[in-house]
DNA sequence: AATAATAGCGGACAATTGTCCGTTTGTCAA
DNA sequence: TTGACAAACGGACAATTGTCCGCTATTATT
């Protein structure tokens, strides 16, 4: 959560607090990085800090916001080819299936520190945003889903809900649940890519 | 030969510290009372409790540790009884999904606060036991894969693979996903029961 | 340029989790 | 019993997250 400064040398100070997260992050593992550290080395005093990120999920979120940016607007080129090219729904699909899993491996470490700070406890009580309501969640969750939909309304699927299916498919992208899916299992991301649209994608069609 | 035995008086503070707990947690709700509290309300010190549950999430499995004992008494009861019946795998496994629901719901607070606590971050780094490594999630799979390789065997299936759709299927059943379903959607529990069977069970069978 | 208003800084402080260590106390051998 | 020994207790202490408030420095005004 970004507050836009009205101070000329705020800014600068927001720049300097991101590029030392990141040099940080690098260094020693998001995980192994605590908020008053970022502020001791950026030089600065621990409110400058969290005025400008409540939670390190903030934090992580502004550092991969380029990459998110490129990711969407990847996903957004490749399913607008696949359908210039007149690929079938289950495919473009398929294809959905295995950029997202890309994207979450790729930027698994900043993703797990998000799941991670935003614990299922914060939700009610307190007043913080949910994992469900932050721009990484809804952008997939409205992809998946239109195209969820389409299949649907193509008439060549089972019924079901296009919007909750799509939910349960983010779900099982949880950094964790890979994580746990590569370790114990041993799986590769081609493997888990192609399990995913086994149990989510390929059954919903008629054969 | 000095045999150093356990002291017997030890076991009155592990009870006096579950009762304390759970005092607290049915006055204050699950994710509002802390360790120190609970260790201070119990009069004991801050070690005495850590020494027998080193995360709130092990203290909550205490907790339910009875009425997980009668779910699962239930559950395998539950597949026995439709078994002699002779009902379908198919219909077994809604039966199953929908047990689950229940339970999930039914222990809501406490599961809350052990997914809270067992936070992914959690896993790697310290040596802390994962959520996969726990109880619940052990006897959750291993039941849904042993039914779900039941299905496929039967040869009435697509191909999938049953450890792996076994584990998606609870990571769905995860408390902030229900509560997010239940709070944007409003689904009730017999919606989820249905639109889970309808996205993870029902397209496996040919029709 | 001088000055008033205030955005915004910084560090102290509170709350929580988790650890360490000196001390107590139950247990068993004699 | 008694006494040695270790299991186990308790509270102080460290680390982390998050908040508060007095002060500084920038900006707008004249």
């Amino acid at each position: 959560m970004l507050v836009t400064p009205k101070r000329k040398d705020a800014q600068q100070l927001t720049e300097l607090i991101l590029d030392t997260a990141r040099d940080l992050f690098t260094a020693h593992g998001v995980d192994a990085v605590s908020m008053h550290q970022i502020a001791k080395t950026a030089g600065v005093g621990q409110a400058t800090l969290y005025r400008r990120y409540t939670q390190k999920a903030d934090l992580c979120l502004e550092l991969m916001d380029d990459h998110f940016n490129r990711f969407k607007n990847d996903v957004i080129l490749l399913l607008e080819q696949l359908q210039l090219a007149e690929e079938t729904i289950h495919t473009r699909l398929n294809a959905l299936v295995r950029r997202l899993v890309q994207f979450c491996n790729d930027e698994s470490a900043l993703l797990h520190a998000i799941h991670a700070t935003i614990a299922p406890l914060n939700c009610i009580e307190t007043e913080k945003k949910s994992f469900f309501q932050f721009p990484p969640y809804v952008f997939l969750h409205g992809t998946i889903s239109t195209l969820m939909r389409e299949a649907l309304d193509s008439g060549r699927t089972v019924p079901f809900d296009p919007a909750f299916n799509a939910h349960i498919l983010i779900t099982a992208l949880a950094p964790h649940t890979l994580q746990h899916l590569h370790q114990e299992y041993g799986y590769t991301t081609d493997d888990i890519v192609e399990k995913l649209c086994m149990a989510l994608i390929n059954p919903l069609f008629k054969s």
